[in-house]
DNA sequence: TATGAATGAGCGTTCATTCAT
DNA sequence: GATGAATGAACGCTCATTCAT
């Protein structure tokens, strides 16, 4: 009887910790099946290209950051502060990480003019980020002024994200998240 | 002399917009040889490896933001709003471009844990822009800040043109612009 | 269990051959792939470089004469005129080859200042003879004469393939056999 | 007007020393160029082509070794073995070299299967050589048994430069002097 | 004569993918 | 479901050779 190796969850999850270290072209399918300990002929059974894998591994960030992370920011039960705090520290747990950067960042620059799979569910991605974010400063700014807020506080990070991995220094994300913070005060 | 078809610049000037279109792994020696017009193997009489060229390519651009960019920012003949506002046009017609976006920042995410060499490179071009800012924000501001300011919009560049990269867009990139210049005030 | 065109055995019998009648450098991957009925790509299957191909090549040569050639040369059981006869038949059946000449002359000559890989296997391949040799030369013959005259026989055998491979004649060869059998009285 | 910096004689000194270093194959037009002091396209008003280059100097060698050293053999002002005495050591220094091997016996094993013309001149070569032996040791020796003798040291001699490429040592070429030598004796 | 730019075929190797078992 | 052998195209790179200057 046909024992399973592995779940398809695992495989996204590894995958995304290679795709995030190596980028999308630089890992070859031997390396992700490699990864989650299957031999590269094996991976097929579970997606039927390197491309559909990747969409599903950014898809599946995307599931999460949607259903879990960024619904803190609408959760009235707790001071907006907090939600804010919150809200950043699963969001960075998600797509972050030190050596390898930003899973969504690395992405959109190394594919979005090639795979507009890719920019899909990217775009769907940063919206939602950008809006949960907006709804986090409308409480005290302006509709218009929180739009602008959130998307700076968005493109402070991936730059930061990209200066932390030049100089393999994390202060730069540090002193993002103190002004995301600050810029929530009126 | 035999019959020259191309020049090393004419051959560093097109490589770099490949490589910032389609990325560092995703070009092949091909695609850069086909965009001078030389087949595959002529391009070996320029450069001896594509990491070698894509380092040339990296340095070119270095030595033009250190030699006619960034000494834009110390030109004590000028107001320092002009200052800044030429310095930020000449640097963005050297490294972004809407469609391929930002060859520094592409080539940070992809290839910075991979190529050493790379990395010298790219944090000798981000420290010259860094200490430039630095240098203008130090008009208004104390020493301590004007870094910060200088990294943020650096920072908040580098967002940008990724945002504008995955909507199409460019209105975050003059945000950008605007907020950057705020900034000099006092 | 997927379709197996060739075995690694297969591929090693046949890859000697092709190494002996063309040589190391000149002998393409694809003349090898060709020669087994695989393709070019395939190959990498079973050996990772062309090097490590040789190599195994080589190494698989060197047991055969260590575990069935050589031993002839210490069975006390047979006449010693017995057994150097067996043993030179087995090893030029080996090793030899009218057209191609001898895998490990043709080696020695065109990669031992090259490839220190191959340099070992060939020394313990040439040593395994030089002993036998001098093994049987012992029984009629003080040590180090013994020893000598193995060396020469051996010699012989490597300059006689040579010129029979250069004229196309294989008297020089079986006038080394003479010798080689002669040398045994005392 | 066009100077010359080398002459064809030159080209084919250092020619024949790379040749028999790297081997026929191994060695690249370019790795020839530079040993002389060319750039590659320079040495085509010298040579037509890598197989005319290569036969040339095995020509050049054969030239040398016809008019130079196997006439030392017929010399009959000079006692027999002082005359086997000079003509080998001219021979050695001619076509042997500790670190490299013996650019006949090298040519012959990696090229004579695949180039017809290597072959007629490197027989040249070789039947030279034993002629040159078997004269001498006629003097002491039945005619047939004369030519034996010669071919054996030939094939000694080829089979010593081969264990000395192989060891580092040189001894097994000394060995092989001296019995070339004792066979002089009735 | 010497150059060096250009060619085009071929090299060893890697890759995403297929599929019989 | 998992294997691993096989494919064929593509990769980065080297080569012998050509030829305008």
């Amino acid at each position: 009887m046909p024992i399973q190796k592995v779940t398809k969850e695992e495989i996204l999850t590894k995958s995304l910790e290679v795709f995030r270290h190596r980028g999308y072209h630089n890992t070859s399918m031997n390396d992700l099946a490699h990864a989650v300990g299957l031999l590269k002929g094996s991976f097929y059974h579970y997606f039927d290209s390197k491309e559909t894998l990747m969409k599903e591994v950014l898809m599946s960030v995307n599931i999460l950051l949607q259903e879990e992370v960024f619904p803190i920011a609408y959760n009235s039960n707790l001071p907006i502060q907090e939600r804010m705090e919150t809200m950043l520290k699963r969001f960075s747990k998600t797509v972050f990480n030190k050596e390898g950067g930003c899973i969504v960042g690395n992405t959109i620059l190394e594919t979005v003019n090639l795979y507009p799979q890719f920019k899909e569910v990217l775009q769907e991605i940063l919206t939602g980020w950008t809006n949960a974010l907006t709804h986090l400063y409308s409480y005290t700014h302006a509709p218009e002024n929180a739009k602008k807020l959130a998307e700076q506080s968005i493109m402070e990070y991936e730059g930061a994200i990209m200066m932390a991995k030049l100089y393999g220094e994390s202060y730069y994300y540090k002193d993002c998240y103190i002004r995301t913070m600050e810029r929530l005060k009126a």
